[in-house]
DNA sequence: TCGTTGCTATACTTTTATGTATGAGCAAGA
DNA sequence: TCTTGCTCATACATAAAAGTATAGCAACGA
């Protein structure tokens, strides 16, 4: 019976050894040595009671039980983190380092020269830029601050409502030229057309809220929306991306502007218990003026 | 500039002296010597670059920077707890530890001999029980399962809705023969009243929802339920307590029962991630069993 | 088939962390 | 005033963890 328990530095090398999917791997990653890491899961085997991988030449498989202990360690790993960037911040000036999460259109299309200017004016800010559409937890503080496309869930987070993100049809002017203007929804079948690959559950809403959508066969598909939009740029055919994103752009020209409008709630969301931390309400302050102004551009 | 993340174990020794008050108060409570966790400490702050604590010969007094880092440390206690009881279940059987949380009341009146049946049919299997009023977040997972009197919020939750459990005035045989029985609500302003000490958010709900009851002064304050409970036992006056409770006593009689008759909505949550924790899933149903039956009693 | 490259496991050495012992400072109580 | 009990800090010895080097095994490619 082994009542001791294990060193909490067990958790991060296990973490990393089943991300790393070998000791060696973890190893490398955690500037450590490979017999060490392997003394660290032996240990913690030992401690636990039950094997926590099946060694083998070409590296460890976790077993189901390791499974089921992962998504404590990420915790772990997340809040540690969290930890971390609470501390930099903790200087009394504005310094140390924020960490971001927005959509990947938002993230490389729209921040980048809000978060250039927030650095202009406080240079000791380090921002962690998450451009990602894997969402994550605000709650468990994967992230500092984020920019949410939903409604958030009201549980211990500090909210604000930014306004609609209007979306609609674009197309390159040389697309157009090449093949006309779409008049109606229907006529969009005779085109070629930017779409997703697999349906998610925010296209799904919108497939919901829009009647009069023909039935259609995308020309490209791609789940990055980034990669659409790249697409609509390039003249590839008709896909749907932010009006003010388009806008940039003189040769990319709205389709359909009359009959088809949709919009994305836009919220920025913080965890309460940084609304007093210098650092995170300077960034959600920035951010939200920033992009208060870019969803009320034409 | 100290890049090294500090050892994981460091956070645990901090949170230890934050919490025990001194080097050597934490290093009891650790199983380690006052010197080992004086180095944590230090090396703690060489690594963050800021002090944490102010030494005296009486202890350590937390900088703000420490406190404001405390909240971190706490998860990661509550997360590593978590991770450990998910450990105790990983055998295949019904084993390991089980941590619920409920109210005072329901904890220790009503809960045991549940708990008592479960442990006879599940013997490998560990309960921790804690009987507080200060809710415990199932969230964080700072317990496994939690008997709840408010509707939980939708995050992350399984929670089963249990039912109302009613409750009413009550007073003992002794004291009622001695000072007679109210017949209105206006007549407890003549009686001896045994009720909370602070308002709670609870109680004002409680207030806002019951016209008529009287301004009263209490003879007795507790804001232990468990408390009053006793109290009312003890023939020292009036108060409130749950209908099934006092049944169980044939010298503890109803009073106004027309008159005034309120419930308590019931839940009982436990996290999305247990779900499918066979020791969890074991408790859960025993819990849901007990607690209808519970409720469903005259 | 043979060499290369990845991996783990083990023996040995060195470094690091921990424990022990002790001194000094402060506060409360006889 | 002088204990007693608590604290933290320091010097030193020891135990524990890390690193180093190497051997062995499986897979891949020439």
């Amino acid at each position: 019976m082994s009542k001791i328990e294990p060193s909490w530095d067990y958790y991060r090398t296990f973490l990393m050894v089943l991300k790393g999917g070998s000791l060696s791997a973890a190893a490398r990653e955690l500037g450590l040595t490979q017999p060490t890491v392997g003394r660290h899961v032996d240990a913690m085997e030992e401690i636990l009671g039950f094997p926590l991988f099946t060694r083998s030449p070409q590296g460890l498989l976790p077993t189901d039980a390791a499974r089921a202990l992962q998504p404590y360690a990420e915790t772990l790993a997340a809040t540690s983190a969290a930890l971390l960037r609470a501390a930099s911040g903790q200087q009394g000036t504005v310094s140390g380092t924020v960490r971001i999460s927005a959509s990947e259109v938002i993230g490389i299309e729209v921040l980048p020269p809000i978060l250039a200017d927030l650095h202009e004016r406080y240079p000791d800010l380090t921002i962690e830029l998450s451009a990602s559409d894997a969402i994550e937890d605000i709650l468990r503080q994967e992230a500092d601050i984020a920019v949410r496309m939903a409604v958030p869930g009201q549980d211990a987070l500090v909210a604000l409502h930014i306004g609609p993100v209007p979306l609609g049809f674009h197309a390159h002017r040389r697309y157009l030229d090449r093949c006309g203007m779409p008049e109606t929804l229907a006529d969009l079948a005779r085109h070629s057309l930017i779409g997703y690959d697999h349906e998610t559950a925010a296209i799904r809403a919108i497939i919901a809220r829009t009647p009069g959508l023909p039935e259609v066969r995308f020309a490209l598909k791609a789940d990055s929306n980034l990669a659409q939009l790249a697409a609509i740029r390039a003249g590839f055919g008709i896909g749907i991306c932010q009006n003010a994103l388009a806008a940039r752009d003189p040769n990319i020209l709205p389709v359909l502007a009359d009959g088809f409008a949709m919009k994305l709630e836009t919220w920025l969301v913080m965890h309460e218990n940084l609304k007093t931390a210098p650092r995170c309400r300077v960034v959600f302050d920035a951010l939200a003026k920033g992009l208060r102004t870019y969803i009320r551009q034409p």
